[in-house]
DNA sequence: CCGCTAACATAATCAAACC
DNA sequence: GGTTTGATTATGTTAGCGG
């Protein structure tokens, strides 16, 4: 009973672009690991009511700032980041099927333009969260040992550390984002490796 | 089984805090 | 002004659910 055809495909990407330079690791991504500590959170289901909502707030503005992402959020009773992944999936859809039918569409001011309220585009952001050297430790100790926490574990560390659950997966996206950066361009004295390709672009 | 889409991934980039 | 690093984005993948 050689793994089936579809376990194949799981690894079929391996070779892409780092392969196994994963550190942290001996293997590739931790798909079909359906431990409970590496489990996602549960899919959100929207309500009619939430999505005429959301959509109606995209139509006017795909971009909202972190303020009205927090109205959103109120309004229809979810966290702000099940709304910002919504906007980001949204947008993504919305993009490819603009490809499939790039129709007239321009939006000839139509709404959107409320002379009371500025138009800061994408001016105000999330207040930048700063860490304490305490708060950083936890991380990177949970980093050590899993640099793919489900959501359980970083709903733990969401309390151990008194951060948003949110805020601990965006740390975590960007610490695994800049190790294999670090892998990348390090010709330093990390190790005698100016004898590989010395191919660079 | 399949389509839709929430959840999640990386890489690039913006930008705040810090020196 | 440069570095570090949190926040946001585009883009692509994984997985849950209803038809």
């Amino acid at each position: 009973m050689a793994l089936t055809a579809e376990s194949h495909r799981g690894i079929a990407r391996e070779g892409s672009l780092f392969s196994a330079s994963a550190p942290w690791s001996t293997q590739l991504l931790p798909v079909q690991d359906t431990t409970a500590a590496n489990r996602r959170r549960s899919r959100t289901k929207f309500t009619e009511d939430q999505l005429k909502i959301l959509i109606n707030a995209f139509n006017q503005k795909p971009y909202p700032s972190y303020a009205t992402k927090q109205r959103l959020a109120l309004e229809i009773n979810t966290e702000e980041s099940r709304i910002q992944i919504w906007f980001q999936n949204r947008r993504a859809r919305h993009r490819f099927q603009k490809r499939s039918e790039p129709e007239e569409h321009l939006e000839s001011s139509q709404d959107e333009d409320h002379p009371e309220e500025k138009i800061q585009s994408r001016g105000d952001r999330r207040c930048r969260t700063s860490y304490t050297s305490s708060q950083l430790h936890t991380l990177i100790e949970a980093f050590m040992n899993n640099p793919y926490p489900g959501i359980d574990s970083r709903q733990q560390l969401a309390i151990e550390i008194g951060v948003p659950e949110s805020r601990i997966q965006i740390w975590f996206q960007n610490r695994r984002s800049r190790c294999h950066v670090q892998r990348k361009r390090e010709p330093d004295e990390a190790l005698e490796q100016r004898q590989d390709q010395g191919q660079d672009l």
